[in-house]
DNA sequence: GATTGTGCTGACCGATCGGTCAATATGCAT
DNA sequence: ATGCATATTGACCGATCGGTCAGCACAATC
């Protein structure tokens, strides 16, 4: 019933490329470019190799298709961002943000680490491009702050360093928590704990001030 | 002259085994443990494929000879911690310390990172045991520094997890971090201003009281 | 019903994988 | 010189690698 033209039993081009991907981002997360193989990706999306080949042309197409999604989907985040905003709102959206995506994406967080890893040979150009420029644009503002006695004079470059480890590792060095936590995830009450305990650490190790509290109480 | 019994040409069996460790630390933290080729890592020494399976028996043997020889330069850190220490100096040479382990010793940290990343398959019995119960030790002491006043009431675990991918992150992912900064490397000055960061940051975030200011002012 | 275009895949290619082994070279005590 | 242990390595093994391709299935078009 309410059969469009469309076939029923054939999943459409869509669906399929979709469940190379989902397969492919968690072999690649976990084996890295070179080690991964066409074969497992194929076996774990239930396709035939030739089949994985056929929508993604080859190895390498497949792996920077995976790579360019991962990071339009960082892109997201800390977009706005100004002198006037206030810190304290900012550096705990911005971590509580990561985490979430770390969470949300875990293999694609991994891939990207394991891309890293191997010494970024496809991500060279856009580390010292788009994400150098993105960087630096947030570290402007950063300065701001701190000019504005908003916060301490620590350089921003290793602040935004510290929250992305801080948050990431959660994602990549998920087998170690668990190993060393003695559970096989993290609970949704690890995840408040451990986003309380950041956004506690950074703010006032910071010293950011926060609004409503402090030097300003103009008003709720 | 000064010619013992020892051959001149003939590189010590030590000489040829350091030299074979080396290169395939270097290849498997670029690559992982499937990633990697025994023929990369014997160009890489400069010795013939066979050579390397004569001193090393096999690819697993080599790899988890390497895992081990990097947990045990781990071990030195942290080790003299007590109740009575003072949280400040203890944490100051946590950080300061990891960083440095780091920087002398990037491939392993790398391959470390690898091993964690790919599911710790040769190291969830090491991680659950010997390492859990290692962060469960330090956990108590930094719970007690906490119940006496010494600091905040932080999780120590995620304390712990901090610095340690705080300090990791840039060795790790330096390849991200030197696209970042726009420099083929870390400098010395560098290295001192990210360890100030931290301690800066995480010192003052755990409200660490720090010793001969504040509270206590004995003397010098 | 013949033609055409697209989706699909088993079979195959040369290269490389980890690992074995026989043959040779070398060092040293006798 | 002889014998023995150790060191070395080219050649080779079956398996797997990424990738190609011919051919089949099938729905739409004429």
């Amino acid at each position: 019933m309410t059969a469009v033209s469309t076939s029923y039993e054939t999943p459409s081009r869509e669906k399929i490329e979709a469940s190379i991907l989902t397969a492919a981002e968690l072999v690649f997360s976990q084996h890295g470019f070179r080690g991964a193989s066409l074969q497992v990706i194929a076996d774990q999306a239930g396709l035939p190799k030739a089949n994985v080949l056929y929508y993604m042309g080859s190895k390498q197409a497949l792996y920077m298709r995976l790579l360019d999604r991962m990071m339009r989907r960082w892109n997201e985040v800390l977009e706005d961002i100004t002198p006037d905003s206030d810190p304290s709102a900012v550096l705990s959206d911005f971590i509580r943000t990561k985490m979430i995506l770390g969470q949300r994406y875990p293999a694609g967080s991994k891939l990207f680490a394991a891309e890293i890893l191997a010494g970024a040979p496809f991500l060279s150009d856009y580390l010292a491009g788009e994400l150098r420029d993105w960087v630096e644009a947030r570290a402007a503002i950063i300065r701001q702050w701190s000019a504005q006695g908003k916060m301490d004079a620590v350089d921003p470059r290793w602040l935004i360093f510290l929250i992305w480890s801080a948050t990431q590792h959660y994602t990549e060095y998920s087998a170690q928590v668990s190993g060393i936590l003695g559970r096989d995830a993290l609970t949704q009450e690890d995840l408040e704990s451990i986003s309380c305990f950041l956004e506690h650490v950074i703010l006032k190790g910071c010293g950011v001030m926060q609004a409503g509290s402090g030097v300003s109480l103009v008003d709720k």
